[in-house]
DNA sequence: ACCTTGACGGTTC
DNA sequence: GGAACCGCCAAGG
């Protein structure tokens, strides 16, 4: 049987916006939120994240280190184990960690409103 | 039904 | 820069 429906209702489009972030590139919590089309509520995508099964979803893995702060900071405590795992496999995108922080200048995803419309199905 | 917790963010100083 | 403050609201206890 399916298993969407023990899925909370919003993690469905956030998990599924995630995805769109391409290879090498990041978005912030409050800009994922937006474009789940759930402005204001950044708190929540981190939430989800930390709710995905360990299986991934939906038969794809959810690029969840994609996702870090308006700062361009990764949101874990300096050096803890979430916070290292999340450094390397940005790293091994070639994106540019430095101090826990990335140049949202050089690195942030900016979406094709096109490509968004065409992939999100909601 | 009430209270607390968040992988947050904008504003202000 | 950065720190303090407040707004946000779904989940879980």
């Amino acid at each position: 049987m399916s298993n969407t429906k023990l899925i909370k209702p919003h993690y469905d489009q956030i998990w599924q916006t995630v995805q769109l972030i391409p290879t090498g590139k990041v978005a912030c919590y409050g800009q994922i939120a937006d474009l789940a089309g759930l402005p204001g509520r950044a708190r929540l995508v981190g939430k989800s994240l930390g709710q995905i099964p360990n299986s991934g979803w939906q038969g794809k893995l959810v690029p969840w280190h994609r996702v870090i702060n308006s700062q361009g900071k990764i949101s874990f405590p300096i050096n803890s184990p979430f916070f290292l795992t999340q450094k390397e496999l940005l790293q091994d995108e070639d994106i540019v960690v430095i101090g826990g922080k990335i140049k949202l200048k050089d690195f942030q995803w900016q979406p094709d409103f096109n490509e968004l419309l065409f992939s999100l199905k909601f």
